[in-house]
DNA sequence: ACATATAAGTTCTTGTTTGGAACTTTAAAC
DNA sequence: GTTTAAAGTTCCAAACAAGAACTTATATGT
């Protein structure tokens, strides 16, 4: 079964995974999250590549997860905003936030 | 930046999607919340090949997410239970739920 | 006027991951 | 001794991702 096909299951959970569950996509939610909201932004901190922010970005929006607004009109530049179906998910990285601190901390190298 | 390299990042998110937020793992962890612990029962249930739920019941007992236990000896027969630490994601695992009864409903062909 | 800078993408090539089906192993059941 | 069952592994083709370069539109500095 191809992954994309997910979005007709009868289970909530895997319907909102076959939208979301992809890598990178949820980082980008964690992004705008944090404050961030352009392009580049996305780029850098994410280090997802730029063809993949473009792609995840699109679908964002295709979903109304987030909102492409204008910034600015010449020239052209779009900023991108959490809408509030967006805002919903935040427990979710909430609880990935908590996880991630209680059991997966950070190994620093000894100097 | 590979995806991988996430699970050093300073962000505990970003750690926690490292671990768990490919295509597949987040689902089979939904699996176990229902109730289903074999392997034969991942594959149908996900719809995921067979070599993804086995690289996936891998690395998440590596994590500590997930234990494998023998249930039968004589053929030895396995099957995966949560940890502790593995419970401790159901809240991610409920809000995925709301958020997909709420925005995602199941569009049904019309008779 | 001309080169440089900036933001938001797109395109291209190469490498990695996934999907689907078939095969393997171990042992019980008919 | 053939079939069934569970839990995997192996193989190949197709889909997806990584990294770098390129594009477009405009503003800024020299």
């Amino acid at each position: 079964m191809k992954w994309s096909d997910l979005d007709e299951s009868w289970c909530p959970v895997a319907r909102t995974l076959s939208a979301l569950g992809d890598r990178w996509t949820l980082l980008i939610l964690r992004d705008c999250l944090l404050g961030l909201s352009r392009f580049d932004q996305f780029a850098e901190s994410t280090g997802a590549t730029r063809h993949i922010v473009s792609d995840r970005l699109k679908r964002l929006c295709q979903l109304g997860v987030l909102e492409k607004i204008a910034y600015c009109n010449r020239p052209k530049r779009y900023e991108y905003r959490l809408t509030e179906k967006g805002h919903e998910l935040t427990p979710a990285l909430m609880t990935f936030r908590d996880w991630g601190k209680k059991h997966l901390p950070i190994r620093r190298p000894l100097k």
